[in-house]
DNA sequence: CAATTATATCTCGACGTCAAGATACTTGTG
DNA sequence: CACAAGTATCTTGACGTCGAGATATAATTG
């Protein structure tokens, strides 16, 4: 790599042969500085990576999911309600605020979840406006097997980084999401 | 918090107040360990991380290409084309690689791009099943503009973040994300 | 060189999501 | 208490994606 004296490059050159592999975003990045050395891409180099990871574990989610007879979302509010702890019902709002959809995303996801019967719709007894969402037994299980299994896939992806570095990028992480998560992004 | 003698506990307490702000995530897994004591769920402390972070910047990608007219796929091909260099012209397949998207949904977008005159498709000279999907000089302007926001606004984002936290975060995300890109995942 | 297999792209129908608006009920104000 | 404003959920239509299959061309093999 050539040295630019007087040239913000803050990057470090690393040896990528010992401490690790190449991936797609070095391939982007490269391709930036070449085509547009005018610009700082260096944001590209965590926030791509974050967009480009989250991908490939939507894919991979996808696969462990379906060993359970799961999709994704369904996985998502099943077990927004087993978190609630029991009775484990919430409100379609609460789900929302909990899944990031649109409520009528939803209305459509809680309708398919109770036809299988995995969920159960009931009237709210204090508000007559709303809904309360149910885990029926069978959606409780459901989402206790398949959360076993994400966790296990989970800990193979992470099985690249030691402990504490696995404290490090959590950390990292959460400074990132918080502005979003507490002020209402 | 309660202390368990002899259970791996392999997270440490952290003054959430001092060091930094409480996120979607930390209260994801405070449920989960109360839900299921019996779990361990730090994988969750990652990975969830990686996907709600990913959730949210793709909505803020999507305002800020907004103010160029652009939807974030547009981007996505745009620019994938515009780092190609100059002829700034992929194959479908190609494009595919880059986007982890399918064939029906490439064809579909260039077909739209087109439409806006923002990429033409040529024949390939060299393989007659081939087509090859070239920049419009529109439509690499709009490709330069969009991508000078989408900089700033993550420089915005990443702003939480040291100099040297950022290189960290890239460099543990990068150990994540090479085995998808390099294993054929 | 014919037959087979592989590759590149496109077509099409099903599906999930979103955004905007509709409906029904509740809360706050005077 | 009446009325306006707010809230919770559902309805609807447009849209983008996927996945399987179709078509056309290339590469391989015997």
């Amino acid at each position: 790599m050539v040295k630019i004296l007087g040239m913000k490059r803050l990057h470090i050159d690393r040896p990528l042969t010992l401490i690790g592999m190449e991936d797609e975003v070095d391939r982007l990045v490269a391709a930036w500085r070449r085509e547009r050395p005018d610009l700082d891409v260096e944001p590209l180099e965590v926030l791509s990576r974050v967009s480009r990871l989250a991908r490939h574990l939507d894919r991979a989610r996808r696969l462990a999911f379906s060993e359970h007879g799961l999709e994704p979302w369904e996985f998502d509010v099943l077990t927004s309600l087993r978190r609630a702890g029991a009775p484990y019902q919430l409100s379609p709002g609460q789900l929302l605020t909990q899944t990031l959809v649109t409520s009528g995303t939803m209305t459509n996801r809680i309708d398919r979840l109770a036809k299988k019967g995995l969920v159960e719709r009931l009237p709210d007894p204090s508000d007559r406006r709303g809904v309360l969402v149910r885990l029926t037994p069978e959606g409780r299980d459901r989402a206790d097997e398949a959360l076993a299994g994400l966790l296990a896939q989970e800990r193979a992806i992470l099985a690249q980084l030691s402990q504490s570095q696995r404290g490090d990028l959590a950390g990292l992480l959460r400074q990132l999401t918080a502005p979003f998560d507490n002020i209402p992004g």
